[in-house]
DNA sequence: TATTGTTATACTCTATAACTATA
DNA sequence: TATAGTTATAGAGTATAACAATA
């Protein structure tokens, strides 16, 4: 997906520079904000969860492993917005990894429950600190307004997700574009 | 349709506790509200957008052009962290459009300065009243505290962009990620 | 030799559909 | 027939390299 900086009101009275100028006006823009703070922390969350099968995808699968106990696969990537296709390879490079397993669910057959193992309780234990210690850093400018800030952005962000209920941030939107235009985004072949 | 909504829940009458759980813990996550907030500003603003060439990334280019006097391909690259041979067919499609113009340098017959038609100046002026309004309908919800929040994110957002300036979002690993496969060679010729 | 822009190719995701084994 | 999970294929998007025209 490609984020959406761009608009910005304009005083188009002096046109000194206009790389100079544009950057400026690039500032003031909400998208523009926006992109750039998810981007810087999700670079600092990628970095921290390198090693993890999936980066930070995988890391929230152990980290849901974890925390509930035993979701099968199809729950788990509906709570997630993984794709079940997609969610099956990831869970077997985790499972390779040893830090969930796929677990027979007696009631159905079909299902397959994914729990955590010991090493995957650990690392997820182990780097929750150091993701809040990524996100402190980044809203360190705003000192003590830290706490207003994040309670509005949360405040934000459920009003969002409610209008538009999707648990995968920077995937390509046209899932709920309604199947009745069938706007599909057309290239000149 | 490839994933739904979290809030489905599971079948009628076995109501997982453990889903609603990790919904609730997901939702005091900083990246969460930070992805959510941002897809849904993305969706409003493609929609917005979606009959310009390119969509957004098109718009931005358009935009650039109409405020600023004749960047060339590099710089407007450059300034919008699209990659140069990307923006040759961007280009090319808004041309084809009738929204911008590749006018001939004189100072360098190399370069190409691209300029916005008055179609496309005239597209720039109408969608920037709409992207504002779709901006301030996701920050409805908070009501006078609105400029406020702005504000911060502004300040949250330059601090991070100093930190690290690149102005594409949602574009996982750039170069600092990781020398994963191929790394950038050295020219030898 | 370096730079601007173009073109061609390969790789990474994701989406779509088909398949199995259960229910 | 429907569902959970798996596998295979195709597409969009991007990166990488190579190229031509200039500097």
């Amino acid at each position: 997906m490609s984020h959406d900086a761009a608009t910005t009101p304009n005083a188009p009275g002096s046109p000194d520079r206009g790389e100079q100028v544009a950057a400026d006006l690039l500032k003031d823009d909400f998208g523009w904000a926006l992109g750039v703070i998810l981007r810087r922390y999700s670079k600092a969350v990628e970095e921290l969860l390198d090693d993890v099968p999936g980066g930070a995808r995988g890391y929230q699968v152990v980290a849901s492993a974890s925390q509930n106990l035993a979701m099968n696969q199809g729950a788990l990537g509906a709570q997630l917005g993984i794709d079940r296709t997609v969610l099956t390879y990831l869970i077997d490079d985790l499972e390779a990894a040893g830090l969930v397993s796929r677990q027979p669910d007696p009631s159905d057959r079909r299902s397959r429950r994914v729990v955590a193992t010991e090493a995957g309780q650990t690392l997820w234990q182990d780097r929750r600190n150091a993701l809040t210690t990524a996100e402190t850093e980044i809203l360190s400018v705003l000192g003590n307004e830290q706490p207003a800030f994040k309670e509005l952005l949360q405040r934000v962000a459920t009003h969002a997700d409610r209008l538009d209920p999707l648990h995968n941030a920077c995937q390509v939107v046209e899932e709920l574009t309604e199947p009745r235009g069938g706007r599909r985004r057309r290239r000149t072949a």
